[in-house]
RNA sequence: GCGCCGGUAGUCUAGUGGUAGGAUGCCGGCCUGCCAAGCCGGUGGCGCGGGUUCGAAUCCCGCCCGGCGCACCA
């Protein structure tokens, strides 16, 4: 039996994971609030990713940007004019078109997409839709970026975006930190945090929304060292599915490669993108994705974004959805800091033997709220009719349950000594004295607890616990004195089945 | 944004014009004492707004939200 998108909805609701944003009022689309068990597991997540790309490494170094930036970041990074799109709409048939996309097949070209300019092209070459040949409607604007307003007046001088994208305020302050830092090539930096965009139909329950959280690095590299990446030994011998856009063109299966025969194919724009594409696969197999359930699909031309030469998606196969993008990581070249050096007159460049040169940049960009759907699906399975999710600890809402066998004084007083000892040794603890002991592993299974600890008749013998396991229903029998330390060495020793 | 379908306790669901019912969850009690046992009691609902009607969960209109298809997804 496959899972559908409505049990994780269900799970998601019943269980406190995720709730549609101002459900009382009725809700808003493309918006959606994480609550107490959904906000524990999307921590463990951003937390694991900050681990694992920035705090374990040398080469990283993590910042977080405004939100709201200057204007003039998104007229220089291309979002003004490429994330704005003119629609036209057929009169009869309501059909929308992109005027830009209408134009361009009927082979008229204009200089500026300005409304009016795109309205008397229409007019002038008598355009009709292509579909049913009716009458266009007068071309109207979408912005993919979403418009607020600063300061005391509303009016077009006001006008500020909520970011589309994280990126532009690592590329705006490359120089004030690589300063700092005293960062010589290769460096990245990384931010995680909310973005927003204006997407014209959210679906999908989480899948698409219009404000996500995104984690993204900005590694840059010396153009001239583009395939002199020191680190490849750690991602040479990773395995994935590789779909190169050849591949797709000619229909062909996607092929199963290590990056590095990938890269010595040259299916890679240059090695450190190899480099980044195999750890973001590594991260993700080590929060609990199978391996084969993911894949690397680069982008056809006709995909690419407009500061993008070469892109890779990381897609993940929802049994509900089929294979989606949850991660792309793109080539931008030096697209961003040339557009930002020219449009800001700061030098975002560096100098090498008295030469001026502009780093590349490779960006691994994670959509973490689709990292987590794709978790949450991993991890559900049935056992008994009854749900168990078998998340990895290390993204699990909680490490440990604890819970007395017995909803009697000392049972509860037992377990509140247990609870404040793992919690003064930094364990998320749940403590559950409410029911009784079947219903309360029934409960810790479905929001994915790994372990259990629970408090019988022995322990006031000789002070024992037995730790039970979410994904066996096994029990071991410690003294209490060992269970920080087992704890721990469960946790970070666990391998997924 | 267009088209089709839908919206009843936290969740699942019965109810097609006449007193909203059940299951489950949740809270309390009794009993039991290691994997959602049982019994008793309690809590909680017709998405929002307008209209038709003596009377609307039910019919009509608008909106909101969701699902599917199209379009969109740099």
């Amino acid at each position: 039996m496959s899972i559908s998108l409505s049990d994780i909805a269900n799970l998601a609701k019943r269980r406190g994971f995720i709730f549609l944003s101002g459900e009382i009022y009725g809700g808003i689309a493309g918006f959606y609030d994480y609550g107490p068990i959904g906000f524990g597991i999307k921590r463990r997540i951003l937390d694991d990713w900050w681990w694992f790309f920035v705090s374990s490494r040398d080469d990283v170094y993590g910042i977080s940007p405004a939100i709201i930036t200057s204007p003039k970041v998104w007229v220089a990074s291309g979002h003004v004019d490429e994330f704005i799109d003119i629609l036209v709409e057929c009169a009869r048939c309501k059909s929308r078109f992109k005027a830009e996309t209408l134009l361009e097949e009927a082979g008229i070209k204009i200089q500026d997409f300005s409304m009016e300019s795109v309205k008397n092209a229409i007019k002038n070459n008598n355009i009709k839709c292509p579909k049913c040949g009716g009458e266009l409607s007068e071309p109207r604007c979408f912005n993919l970026m979403i418009e607020a307003h600063v300061g005391a007046v509303k009016d077009e001088s006001s006008v500020v975006y909520l970011r589309p994208e994280i990126a532009q305020g690592m590329f705006t302050n490359f120089k004030l930190i690589s300063a700092i830092v005293g960062a010589r090539l290769p460096f990245g930096i990384a931010s995680y945090g909310k973005v927003f965009r204006n997407e014209i139909s959210p679906r999908g329950f989480i899948f698409r929304l219009r404000e996500f959280e995104i984690a993204e690095i900005e590694y840059f590299i010396d153009p001239n060292e583009q395939n002199n990446c020191a680190l490849f030994s750690e991602v040479e011998n990773i395995e994935v599915k590789i779909w190169t856009k050849e591949e797709q063109k000619r229909e062909l299966e996607p092929k199963e490669r290590t990056i590095g025969e990938a890269f010595n194919e040259g299916i890679f724009s240059n090695m450190w993108h190899a480099y980044w594409a195999g750890k973001a696969v590594e991260w993700l197999i080590s929060i609990g994705i199978k391996p084969e359930h993911l894949r690397l699909r680069e982008h056809l031309e006709t995909e690419l974004a407009h500061y993008a030469k070469q892109t890779f998606d990381i897609e993940y196969y929802f049994p509900y959805l089929g294979w989606k993008e949850i991660v792309g990581i793109a080539n931008r070249t030096d697209y961003d800091l040339r557009r930002h050096t020219n449009m800001s007159g700061e030098k975002l460049y560096l100098t090498k033997n008295g030469k001026e040169f502009y780093p590349y940049c490779i960006e691994p960009s994670f959509g973490i709220d689709r990292i987590f759907l794709a978790i949450i699906t991993e991890a559900y399975t049935v056992r008994d009719g009854k749900i168990v999710l078998r998340l990895h600890p290390k993204v699990a809402p909680y490490d440990v349950a604890i819970l007395p066998l017995l909803k009697k004084p000392k049972f509860i007083a037992k377990a509140k000594e247990i609870n404040t000892m793992l919690k003064l040794e930094r364990f998320a603890t749940y403590i559950d004295f409410s029911g009784k002991i079947g219903k309360a592993y029934a409960k810790i299974d479905e929001i994915g607890i790994p372990f259990a600890i629970t408090i019988d008749h022995k322990t006031f013998e000789d002070n024992t616990v037995t730790i039970r396991f979410r994904d066996t229903k096994n029990q071991i029998r410690i003294q209490v004195s060992e269970l920080a330390k087992k704890l721990r060495e469960l946790k970070y020793n666990y391998i997924m089945q």
